[in-house]
RNA sequence: GGGCGAAUGGCGGAACUGGUAGACGCGCACGACUCAAAAUCGUGUUUCGCAAGAAGUGAGAGUUCGAUUCUCUCUUCGCCCA
């Protein structure tokens, strides 16, 4: 007997795929395809276990999908550029390029490790000039069809590091780095006009069946379609100003119109630009945030201008109109009517400044009486006090018939209007692509002449500068276009625009003239499944949707309109947490474990508290580093420990137990591995035994309905069942060929999860050129089964017997049954409901 | 505040379209081997009960011959949006 050496294995068989490039794949129209994808990693410097997680969890697919006989596409690349090179560049005074190659180098080193079937040849990394050359030639092309344009937009300003920061640079209104207090501020920046296929990024969520209903969901959402109406309100006052639009999905409230508040960039705030009043009220609206959290959580407060505006389904009733911070430029026409009574929001404003609040909605449970109180009431009910509109039934109903009213009497009309805002892309950095845009010296924009690409970015570089980097290299700025000097735009695009389109390039990864070939991307496209975290539910997944919109857009060549066509959202990988008595986190390698029970740091200095178990991160020191498991465990036992705890759409619990058990389980399995081939040496003939050939059978449907299924969780289930059938049948004489058959069919089922171990056994007992093993339904049928007998639905009895047994049979069985009868009299019987071999309930 | 989802032993989780609840794993207990330990192997393990038996899938109702599964109300937790 020898020990299973997982090293030796896992090296040998790595070494086997690296050299045959076994999983080098072409474009071949003869073949069917499959592509499979899981979402491309940051190059951060190490993997993770959410790395291993997914990866595990893509190869199980893509192995198994290549045994079946697909031409399998399952590439791996990088998803380079990004704020922690810049930052780490920053720190260490590095050069973020050779920061990101050397990370990128160790942990394509590190999944190889892994043992993932992946076609190498196809790696990309998007910071490299031959992937961003095409990404700005797209962004040239939508910039052609007009998809992109450039406007003014608040960003996140530090003014100590004089920097913009993105969202979640901004902790507590502070810059994360300086402290300062951010701030908001304006520039001009481009932007994809995303917002263009709201309605198609909808309507095509409904074709999308192998997408899980709540990412579809969360899509549904952030587009945010909203039916109502836009009406033109009439405005009284001192300043030239006749009209003011709203949009509002409420019109049926406007009886309980009494205030109009204006967002402070609206048109009409050019009255009051030498207003200091106002001027000082607009820098404190720039303090509170601009989320819609934000506006919801904070103080409403508003400046009151001299204007006032009139009802328009009640001209007598004259409202004042005031400016509000929690009225956004940006949707609608960045002016809401404000009903106290039915909006929280505006209700909170209203008491503030002591406005009218005049219940138009009852519930249906309250009569004509009702009044709101201590809280806006925005629910459904019955229209009153509103004149001609009472008595309608609210919301369906009253909405409907007020844009009928508001239509008929051309005071407004029906809108659809949707939250999803254009896409900024401009980001004041420096790791990222340049976009190929040119000003000339009256700042008008030029697009970089195709042949002129790529716009590369310039190394070496000091980064430690205020503000974006580019923008102090004047050398690179000047550029010379058709014999005008003109200057270089110095922001680069963000991140999301490079993985809008990875999985295009991963189709024709060394194509030269364009992003990809059309042959390739009508062969491969679209990705059959997508895997990785629901963390990139929304925005990633909105603006790869997008992208090919907006590349099919006026396009005659292709027609892919949706990337994905089935995704799957994997869960997280937590770990317990650690902490010392004065309330440190203490990683897991830094504790040892007493008598099971009691945990003690390492040195035994101080005893360590357990808490639940999080997601693994950094910040709470609960994180394994996948590679030490690898080298302890090897690649197999990590990936069935992954796969085992839990299904892979719910998180699993790391834990040391867990991944020893797995790897144990691997010795088991070689151990009965050298029992089984020593069995087939042996050349027995006994009898041909039929009882492997059906558990065989039972177990491929398993397996195969669970991969189906992306449940995993349970094939490991099922391999343990079948360990412990094997190991306990094996020292029966089974006829040789019998057994090398069915024991070939288990480990070609195996290696989608085992790939290391089961080509090892398979090699060993001298399989070849396998494919996936198909079930025999012939084979699945029972010889004898159980018949579960009820007394009132209470089970009481088993009987064992062949199938196709009548009741009155099975009544005569039971008959004889003094278990059974002694819980019954025959004469009470009032019914017997029997399920063909499944079971009998009798009634008493 | 809104939307979506979940709740099953000490723990992670099984249970096909309503039909034997707790598969499989972890942990734990006992036993074998051993001078001993580790490793390994075996047995047991929902709760109460010596047992016969009874109860039992977050709580409460309902539909049904029969509910972890379907319907309603509630509680708690998670995620997303706010």
């Amino acid at each position: 007997m020898s020990r299973y050496n997982f090293k030796s294995v896992e090296t040998k068989w790595q070494s086997y795929w690296e050299k045959n490039k076994s999983f080098k794949v072409k474009t071949d129209t003869s073949k069917k395809k499959f592509y499979c994808l899981e979402m491309f990693p940051y190059p951060s410097g190490k993997i993770h276990m959410g790395h291993v997680r997914n990866y595990t969890i893509g190869d199980v697919l893509a192995r198994y999908k290549s045994l079946q006989g697909f031409n399998v596409l399952h590439p791996m690349g990088w998803d380079s550029f990004g704020m922690p090179a810049e930052n780490a560049a920053k720190q260490n005074n590095l050069d973020p390029k050779k920061w990101t190659e050397t990370n990128i180098s160790n942990m394509k080193t590190q999944l190889k490790k892994l043992g993932l079937s992946i076609d190498w040849d196809r790696e990309i990394s998007t910071c490299s000039k031959d992937y961003y050359k095409h990404q700005q030639a797209f962004f040239l092309e939508l910039f052609e069809k007009k998809l992109v344009y450039r406007k003014e937009n608040y960003v996140n300003w530090d003014p100590v590091d004089e920097t913009v920061l993105a969202n979640e640079q901004v902790i507590d209104g502070k810059g994360w780095r300086s402290g300062a207090i951010v701030e908001r501020k304006k520039l001009s920046q481009w932007f994809f006009n995303i917002s263009k296929f709201s309605q198609e990024l909808l309507d095509g969520l409904e074709k999308l069946d192998n997408w899980p209903n709540k990412v579809k969901t969360m899509q549904k959402n952030w587009i945010g379609k909203s039916f109502g109406c836009e009406i033109d309100f009439k405005i009284e006052g001192n300043l030239p100003v006749k009209n003011i639009k709203c949009f509002t999905t409420r019109p049926d409230t406007l009886f309980g119109f009494s205030f109009l508040a204006l967002s402070v960039d609206h048109e009409v705030s050019k009255f009051f630009s030498d207003n200091q009043d106002f001027l000082s009220f607009k820098e404190e609206c720039t303090k509170t945030g601009t989320t819609e959290e934000a506006i919801a959580v904070g103080e409403k407060i508003g400046f009151k201008t001299n204007l006032v505006a009139v009802n328009p389904l009640n001209p007598r009733q004259k409202v004042p109109v005031y400016f509000a911070n929690f009225v956004l430029m940006d949707y609608g026409f960045g002016a809401v009517f404000g009903c106290p009574a039915h909006d929280q929001r505006d209700y909170d404003f209203a008491k503030k400044y002591d406005l009218e609040i005049k219940t138009v909605v009852r519930p249906d449970d309250q009569d004509e009486n009702f009044k709101v109180l201590d809280e806006a009431y925005p629910g459904a009910g019955v229209l009153i006090n509103s004149d001609f509109l009472n008595g309608l039934k609210a919301p369906e109903n009253s909405i409907i018939e007020t844009i009928k009213i508001l239509e008929e009497k051309k005071l407004g009309k029906k809108q659809i209007n949707f939250r999803l805002k254009d896409w900024g892309v401009s980001r004041q950095r420096y790791w990222g692509c340049p976009i190929p845009i040119a000003y000339d010296e009256n700042g008008k924009v030029h697009p970089i002449p195709k042949s002129m690409l790529p716009v590369e970015l310039p190394e070496n570089i000091e980064l430690n500068t205020k503000g974006n980097p580019l923008d102090s290299q004047n050398n690179w700025k000047e550029i010379n276009i058709n014999g005008k000097k003109m200057f270089r735009e110095t922001d680069t695009l963000d991140t999301f625009v490079c993985s809008s389109w990875y999985y295009l390039r991963f189709c024709s990864p060394t194509e030269s003239e364009y992003g990809f070939k059309k042959n390739d991307i009508d062969y491969w496209m679209p990705v059959d499944q997508y895997i990785g975290g629901v963390e990139h539910a929304i925005l990633h997944l909105l603006y790869s949707r997008f992208f090919m919109q907006a590349l099919s857009h006026n396009n005659n060549s292709f027609n892919i309109l949706e990337p994905f066509s089935g995704l799957f959202t994997q869960g997280m990988v937590c770990h317990e947490t650690y902490k010392d008595p004065d309330n440190n986190w203490i990683s897991p390698e830094e504790i040892e474990n007493i008598n099971g029970k009691k945990y003690l740091k390492k040195d035994k200095s101080k005893l360590i508290s357990v808490g639940p178990s999080e997601s693994m991160s950094k910040s709470k020191k609960n994180t394994i580093d996948p590679e030490n498991i690898i080298a302890n465990y090897g690649a197999d036992a990590a990936r069935l420990f992954i796969l085992s705890d839990s299904p892979p759409e719910k998180d699993v619990q790391w834990s040391e137990e867990g991944i020893v058990s797995s790897f144990k389980f691997i010795q088991k399995l070689w151990k009965l591995n050298e029992k089984i081939v020593d069995e087939i040496n042996k050349n027995n003939n006994a009898d041909y035994d039929d009882e492997i050939i059906k558990y065989t059978n039972k177990y491929l449907k398993k397996v195969h309905d669970n991969l189906e299924s992306f449940s995993y969780n349970k094939i490991i289930a099922n391999l343990y069942e079948m360990y412990s059938f094997l190991n306990k049948q094996i020292d029966k004489p089974y006829a040789k060929h019998t057994l090398f058959e069915n024991y070939e069919k288990i480990l070609i089922a195996m290696t989608p999860i085992l790939p290391h171990f089961a080509n090892e056994c398979l090699s060993v007992i001298k399989a070849k050129n396998f494919k996936w093993p198909k079930y025999d339904v012939s084979m699945l049928k029972e010889d004898t089964i159980n018949i579960v007998i009820q007394i009132n639905g209470k089970k009481r009895g088993l009987i064992h017997t062949k199938p196709n047994i009548t009741e009155e049979k099975l009544f005569q069985i039971i008959k004889n049954d003094e278990k059974i009868m002694k819980y019954f009299d025959q004469k009470n019987i009032k019914k017997k409901i029997y399920i063909k071999d499944k079971l009998l309930n009798i009634i008493i």
